[in-house]
DNA sequence: TGTACATCAGTGAACGCGCGTTCACTGATGTAC
DNA sequence: TGTACATCAGTGAACGCGCGTTCACTGATGTAC
C-alpha cells in the first residue's frame, strides 16, 4: 500500500490542515495535558470543525503520537547541530552549555514529552518508540564524547562513553522533573550544566 | 472546625472503607493511569458501590491527592529509616545501596508518582505539595551527608551538602524515567548506585 | 487563458453511550436503659 | 447481658451532560478540454 502522494490533487490543503491541527494540539496539550483535552478543543484552537479532525486522524491518540514524532525529531536535530558545531576536539563546557539550552528551553515540549512518558510507561509498544528516540540521542552524545577522548578524561565509575552518555540523559531527565515543578528555567539550565560538568569531568573542580 | 473523631460512633467502619478505596485506587491508578479510570472502576476493585465513594470523597482528584499524601509519607519514613540505620559516621556505598532499594523497588509507586508530577506541572498549588515533599527528602539526605563530612569529601562542583542532596534527587528522578520505560528494576538500581557514587565520591574510582 | 466538471476536504447537525452525580432507601453499628 | 432505638454508612436506580463518532451536505481545489 503506497503512501498517499503528498503532491497529487487537493492534498496541499490537507497537509496544511493536518499541520494546523498538530500545532494547535501542541499548545492545547501543553496547557491542559493530554487526556484532559476533548477533540473539540483542539479543533477550535486550530479553527476547524470536528469533522476536519476525523478526516485527518483516527483518534486523539493517533494525533498525539504524530505530534510526539514530529517534535522529538525536531529536538534531535537541534541537539545534533549543537554537538556538531565545534571542531574535531570537544570543548566540554561550551558543548554542555549549548545542549543544555536546546533541551530545557521549551517548557511546553517538556510537558508534552512527560505526558508521552506516562503513556509509554503503561504501554510497551509506545515505550519502544520513546526508547528508540532516547537511544538515538544517547548514541549521538556518546559518539561526540568518544571523539573527544584524551581531551577530557571521563570518571572511571561511569564506564565508557556509552555509560557517560547514559548519565547525561539521566541528569537531563532529573533536571526536567525539577523544572516542571518550580518553573525556574534559568536555574534548571545552570543546574544541569553543573551536574553534567560533575559527571563528565573528573570531579577535580573546574568551578 | 475540629477534625471528625476517628473513634466515635460508626466511624471505624468509615475509616476502613476509606482505606479500602485508597488501596484499590492505588492498584487501579498504577495499572491504567489517573484520568483513565472511571470512579466505578475504583469502587468495583474495592468492592463497593459508587455511593460509598461519594460518601468518602468529593471527587477522584481528592482521592488521588489523599493517596499521594499517604504513600509519599510512607516512602519518606522508609528513606529516613534507611539513612538512620548505621552509626554516626556514614558508609556511603552501603547507604546508597539501602536508599536505592527503597526508592526504586515499587514500580506502581513510580507510576502513580509520575501521574502526580504531570498534574503538579500544570497546577502550582499541587506543585507546592510535591515540592515540599521533595524538600523534606532532600533535607534528610543533606543532613546525613553533612554529618559525614570529612569521612568522604564531596566534589567541589556541587557545592555544599544541600547541593549534593539536590544532585541525589536529580539522579533518582532521571533513573526513574528510564525504569518506567525499560522496566528493568535490577539494572535501574545498579545504575542509580553508580550515578550516586560518581556524584558523591570524588570521581577517583572506588569501582 | 477560460469554463464546465469531478473530486474530495472540511462542515455541522444529530445520535447515543459512558460516566459523574444525586437521592430515597436499607440495614449495619453503636447507644441507652 | 439483652432489647429497643437512633444514626449514619453504604446501596443502587435514575437522571442528564459532555463528548466521541457518524454522515449527508457544500463548496474549495484542481483537471480536462
Amino acid at each position: 500500500m503506497a503512501v498517499r502522494e503528498t503532491t497529487g490533487r487537493a492534498t496541499r490543503r490537507r497537509a496544511h490542515t493536518r499541520a494546523n491541527l498538530l500545532d494547535a494540539a501542541f499548545t492545547v496539550f501543553a496547557a491542559k495535558g493530554f487526556g484532559r483535552v476533548p477533540i473539540e478543543e483542539v479543533c477550535e484552537a486550530a479553527g476547524y470543525s470536528r469533522g476536519a479532525f476525523y478526516s485527518n486522524f483516527g483518534s486523539l491518540d493517533e494525533l498525539f503520537f504524530a505530534l510526539y514524532e514530529q517534535r522529538a525529531g525536531l529536538i534531535a536535530e537541534q541537539v545534533s547541530a549543537a554537538l556538531a558545531s565545534d571542531g574535531p576536539d570537544l570543548d566540554v563546557p561550551s558543548a554542555v552549555e549549548r545542549v543544555t539550552e536546546v533541551l530545557l528551553l521549551d517548557r511546553d515540549w517538556l510537558l508534552v514529552k512527560t505526558d508521552f512518558l506516562v503513556h509509554a510507561a503503561r504501554d510497551p509498544e509506545v515505550a519502544r518508540t520513546l526508547l528508540e528516540h532516547r537511544a538515538r540521542l544517547r548514541r549521538a552524545i556518546a559518539d561526540r564524547l568518544a571523539r573527544a577522548r584524551g581531551h577530557t578524561a571521563l570518571p572511571a565509575v561511569l564506564g565508557d562513553a556509552e555509560g557517560a552518555a547514559h548519565a547525561v540523559v539521566a541528569a537531563y531527565d532529573g533536571v526536567t522533573t525539577q523544572l516542571l515543578l518550580d518553573r525556574d528555567g534559568a536555574r534548571a539550565r545552570a543546574w544541569l550544566g553543573q551536574l553534567l560538568t560533575a559527571l563528565l569531568t573528573d570531579g577535580s573542580a573546574r568551578h
